[in-house]
DNA sequence: GAGGATATGATAATCATTATCACATCGACC
DNA sequence: GGTCGATGTGATAATGATTATCATATCCTC
């Protein structure tokens, strides 16, 4: 049902006394579409012009306040969103050097055990209570290898 | 011997054609006794404001261009400059979700090992020629955790 | 369907970063 | 050691992305 996550967000947004309004469906919608996290420019595009740019800002703002979306910044200096992981799954982040692309990419379950467990012995180093934990993985993708 | 570093710099940028000055060495001494990549800010304080936040501006970018100093993108929208990893080592980073302090924490050699391989394995998967990693580990510093 | 709340979109303001430009400094060569 | 062409410097202006403002529109509740 596609519709599930719709649902998680309009009741996140309710108890934060926000509506669910068009604009914000719009956003959510284009983002659950998409492999990776997108620019406020991309964000524009995506939506065919029918948000304007100072909507997008503010309901990109408003949601991620919300902590429905979350903010990724990147080797190119840009700012983009994404669902949060708790509405689409932990993940993480392949960025290509080259077009600057990315895409998400999620860890083999044995993997992602390994990680967590590194991350752990790492915290218990420090002295850090971990929150989360994201591996940035940078390189050439397929298409700009030619 | 500590003037390696300064002398590694120097050679790199003899080799574009770019002159290692007063403000240039003052911005790496700063990052060299720093545990963690500085904002332009930042800089501007530990510098005792002898250089110009244009000047910094510049030259940090400079700098960077030399692939002397590496750029990061923080979780509070901050950019904040660092050695490079040829000069200061391969490490990752550790960012406190409460005071935005950041430093740098190398893994075991295992851990490291262990992350390297998982990284491997992720771009044959994904058809990634992979040039870097890092991870991110955010959490609360043990400054903040009283 | 009236009224108080939140949302919207156009525009202006802000802030970090970058460009400009006149002047200073360096280094090579004579 | 003085001259010249190149690179560096610092003050200021310009840019560009993001945020604030505000009048109007839309939604919910009663």
């Amino acid at each position: 049902m596609a519709d599930l996550l719709h649902n998680k967000v309009e009741q996140r947004l309710r108890s934060k006394g926000m509506r669910y309004t068009s604009n914000r469906r719009q956003l959510v919608s284009a983002l659950e579409d998409t492999s990776g996290p997108l620019t406020v420019d991309q964000l524009y595009q995506v939506t065919e012009q029918r948000v304007p740019f100072s909507s997008i800002y503010r309901e990109v703002r408003a949601l991620f306040q919300a902590e429905v979306l979350s903010l990724i910044h990147c080797t190119d200096r840009s700012n983009r969103f994404e669902l949060a992981e708790w509405l689409s799954g932990h993940h993480h982040h392949m960025v290509c050097v080259q077009c600057m692309a990315i895409s998400d990419v999620a860890l083999s379950p044995t993997g992602e055990r390994q990680l967590a467990e590194l991350v752990k012995r790492t915290a218990t180093d420090t002295g850090y209570a971990v929150t989360e934990h994201t591996l940035e993985i940078e390189g050439v993708c397929p298409d700009c290898q030619t």
